[in-house]
DNA sequence: ATAACTGCAAAACGTTTGCGTGTAT
DNA sequence: ATACACGCAAACGTTTTGCAGTTAT
């Protein structure tokens, strides 16, 4: 963690983050990548994964591993969980008001102390629900992950 | 899905699953590997990776990916959800008995029809908590993930 | 005789790193 | 002058695949 260090936005950077704020995606790196060249032309992918990794490690980025193993980014918010539908692949966040007695009713059943849970959701969204066979929109993947850090003291 | 087609368990198949079967212990494809040499010297990698694929598309292994995208492979049992000791590594089953609460939750928030999730638990476990610095047995990682499915109609 | 299984080596994939150059949130 | 950021290419660790030989839940 760096500690009370400025946070430098480069160019780069700067391109990376708000790619990621424009849209609640969820894109993997190399996605990242496609869409910041039509801004930044000659950012290279080595780049991007820097910037991401920066931007993690300042706090202005999340990171989720998909099914698949691959990391998947998002601008850092209010923690949430999300779903994805298995019909059109989009990315919904979803907001549950009690997360925290989930772990809690885990702490009552067991010895541990928990400091930390994830939780992500798979399911089929309103649209696609209506038959609408759909836009397939989103980008690929198959479950999601999301880390909900209860850590962090 | 196989439809109704016959398990077939080889000797090198029939290992594996008895390696994880053995200790829940959720190795990577690596440490079955080293295992199950012990037994069978001959077997590749590659064949351990195999079996576990087919053990999988079979119903007979659970797969999860861990923080750092690795596979980790269990033998499947009846559903439920990991907690993973930050102190000693070490990973513990955690039996919720109204999980699906957490289900309709999110149905009710939105206007999804949910049909599976995925939920982990991060702590410290009670040895950890009395202070012993401990084994530090649990082999690496770092946070887990489980999926929990609704689907499989 | 047939289909499935296996070991080996090589490829593929996402991600990270070393190096030399460029830049100055 | 100094520290950081960057592009490029090569390396890395995990997982998959092509091929040729073997086995037979």
């Amino acid at each position: 963690m760096p500690g009370r260090d400025p946070i430098r936005l480069t160019e780069n950077r700067r391109a990376v983050l708000e790619e990621l704020r424009a849209r609640h995606s969820h894109p993997t790196a190399e996605e990242v990548h496609r869409r910041v060249r039509a801004r930044l032309p000659r950012i290279s992918l080595a780049t991007v994964y820097r910037s991401l990794d920066y931007l993690e490690r300042h706090g202005l980025v999340d990171t989720v591993r998909d099914t698949e193993g691959r990391r998947r980014y998002d601008a850092a918010g209010d923690e949430h969980c999300h779903i994805q539908c298995e019909v059109c692949g989009r990315v919904a966040d979803v907001r549950l008001t009690d997360k925290n007695c989930i772990e809690r009713l885990v702490e009552e059943s067991g010895g541990y102390e928990v400091t930390g849970h994830r939780l992500s959701f798979r399911g089929r969204c309103p649209e696609c629900m209506r038959g609408s066979a759909s836009a397939l929109g989103g980008e690929a993947g198959g479950g999601w992950v999301v880390e909900n850090e209860t850590d962090e003291v």
